[in-house]
DNA sequence: CTATTCTTTTGACATAAATCAAAAACCAAT
DNA sequence: ATTGGTTTTTGATTTATGTCAAAAGAATAG
């Protein structure tokens, strides 16, 4: 999914302001396997994902990687709070797969707020739209057996089981990758 | 905490603008136990609570009531998904004790947000204050013990467990009531 | 192609929390 | 106060999922 092509659909700017904000983010390819941030520092950048795939994870007490959020073509990416409150990361972000993304910082993308009333707009619809996704998560995981979880996962995220790892995903639902292979088994 | 001094205190609007908003809105006393909206209706009112509690909540297929979040003193109060996509709401929204509150239309708030500038950052602002917030609670849920998530909640609406019922609380931390007497026994 | 490392599967067992059922405590209305 | 209804507590039992351990299977690098 391409950015500028992501942007009209969501929000009619003029040719002029669509260059002008394009022009804010740089067009960066990024190997498997980068942090583009730890855990504790304070994220700067807002990533588009073009192509490939991403996640946000933390750790627990004992060391264990729990996976937040997965990030594939077509979405934002950032460590949100930290963000966009400056405050240091409780997550990393991780790119899991070859991916092409623009990012752009929180010094520009704020101008850009302030300049473009529709970019505001724009702001407020990702946001929501992610806020109904989270509160969705939320629903699947705490109430549903392992098994409706992960089908609620092929929903949300289609073909990710072929394209992440097992503990991957079986954290990001909340159980054991062991529980997670028992269940693909059937 | 009232409506004006909430506003102003995360955006500086001239005085004009503030009246204009506060205008809008239409103050209402509201008695326990009203239900605001039900499931399957489209949610065509947001609501600024005041003073009072309310709650969002959803019916499993079995019937059980499970609280999705709630609402207190200085909060918005919707069904966001349904507010603002126009769905069909998958929540109820009730009010638990007697409450006042502001209301206002997505036709007038929409106004407001294409007539003011500052009013979609706002917007953006608390849908990403709430997002933060959910996301954090699919983390206390997720991977703590039931005693965990009772103290989340403890830190996330300090005593919360004075004004709502055992069973309210317990579906809100994914527990069933029997689960959440015992952790507080302790 | 082979070796090394990482990921997934399988098995046996342990456990936190759910379920079912009933008693106790608390409230509200007559 | 007495009744009826709701909410909370307690006990006994079941169950889904976690934990630990090891084998099987893939992937990656030399």
């Amino acid at each position: 999914m391409d950015l500028s092509d992501f942007l009209l659909s969501l929000v009619s700017f003029e040719p002029n302001e669509l260059e002008d904000i394009l022009s804010c983010f740089e067009k960066k390819k990024i190997k498997k396997n980068t942090m583009l941030i730890a855990e504790g520092e304070v994220c700067r950048e807002l990533y588009f994902v073009e192509s490939g795939m991403g996640r946000s994870y933390y750790l627990k007490e004992d060391g264990k990687e729990i996976t937040q959020w997965f990030f594939g073509s077509g979405k934002f990416m950032t460590s949100v709070d930290s963000f966009f409150q400056g405050r240091p990361s409780l997550y990393y972000l991780e790119i899991l797969e070859e991916a092409v993304v623009y990012s752009i910082n929180k010094t520009k993308i704020d101008e850009l707020f302030s300049k473009y009333h529709k970019m505001e707009h724009l702001g407020r619809q990702l946001s929501i739209e992610m806020l109904t996704k989270v509160v969705n998560k939320i629903n699947a995981i705490q109430f549903q057996t392992a098994k409706e979880r992960y089908e609620y996962m092929l929903e949300e995220f289609p073909n990710i089981s072929q394209r992440v790892s097992l503990g991957h995903i079986a954290s990001y639902l909340g159980m054991t990758q062991e529980t997670l292979s028992r269940i693909r088994r059937r």
